[in-house]
DNA sequence: ATTATTTTTAGTACCTAGTCTTAACATTAA
DNA sequence: TTAATGTTAAGACTAGGTACTAAAAATAAT
């Protein structure tokens, strides 16, 4: 049965929305009418063709994985922060921490987490990695939420370093801890 | 000046994979050379048309296909690669991998590239870092190229841990060097 | 230098999924 | 019946390709 050109442009529009990738060619034997004739619905209802609605579909989705590509200052987010003592950051991995194959976490990610936390705790304006000792205690996967605790652990010394502990957790179980020798530019004297 | 054949197709697969929406055409000029090379150079590469790019980036199938070559699996460039038995990679340090009030690349980095290269040199499906233990010997600033060599330095004991030392440098002079422990999913058994 | 091989370019026919235009029908309402 | 609206068809054109053949140009091998 043929339906009224009002309720077929109301179901064209409705069918498109929900499945942007139909052609006309398809959609003319959905509702049996001839190509043309929803070519004219498209034009009336303002409706771009396949191509263009696939590119538009491929642009909102290409835009946002392009947005989230710069590189923050801090991974993870930091929700705690207490200068020169202690800091908390959390991360949740996303599919681009993770090995595509079995979804587990690359270990850099946890890393950069716990590395960017020992920056952060330092209380100066330079803070750099001398070095760490680090262990990746259990497998961390996708969606996981990773609590980094950062911990300074010893008070800064005349050559300028500072060691943080920082030990990282999901769902209150280790999975990664390790000891950053951190260099800092001006001697800690105590101000401010 | 025209490129040679490998460093066009290398080139267009990163262009591409950067910018998945440019046609042959605008590749061919880019390259300088016919709309023909560019086709080959995409059958030989396996890259499909811009259509089915657009699509894959629309159905969000893009990960899949062009962009998770090797290219993102690995921090870094491979330039020799010797399965269990040592590997080399370069890093050039972009804007995006340094603090941006000093220049000076984060740390984070350095281990990533490490860290990944370790994981590559790996001859198995399925390898993860277990402990590292690492080194931060010299400022690495923007535009430096950091190349990390890679070995095995302990041959794979029966509980499937793998020791690979990483060194890098920048200008023959060492920028950072780690000892990383490995696990690996299947046990070797010196096959293949 | 002269083959041999690889690489590049050119040209043709064909494809999809459209566009835009004109024209012929079909259906419905006054 | 005539006019308005709706539908279908036909033709020419487009972008961005594929697939195939063939020739020219550059490079390598003997």
């Amino acid at each position: 049965m043929r339906l009224s050109k009002d309720k077929r442009q109301h179901l064209l529009q409705e069918t498109i929305r929900k499945t942007p990738f139909v052609t006309d060619e398809e959609l003319a034997k959905k509702f049996s009418v001839s190509i043309q004739t929803i070519r004219l619905d498209r034009m009336e209802l303002s409706i771009p063709e396949l191509r263009e609605r696939i590119k538009s579909v491929a642009t909102n989705q290409w835009n946002e994985t392009v947005k989230a590509l710069p590189i923050d200052e801090v991974i993870g987010e930091i929700i705690d922060l207490q200068l020169d003592e202690r800091a908390i950051s959390i991360l949740e991995i996303q599919p681009e921490h993770v090995f595509s194959r079995n979804k587990i976490a690359r270990g850099h990610h946890l890393f950069a987490q716990a590395n960017s936390l020992a920056v952060a705790v330092i209380d100066d304006e330079l803070a750099l990695t001398v070095k760490a000792n680090i262990n990746f205690t259990q497998q961390v996967k996708e969606k996981d939420r990773v609590v980094a605790k950062a911990k300074v652990i010893q008070e800064p010394n005349d050559k300028g370093l500072t060691v943080v502990e920082v030990k990282s957790y999901v769902n209150q179980k280790k999975v990664f801890s390790g000891l950053f020798t951190m260099y800092r530019s001006t001697e800690y004297k105590g101000e401010n």
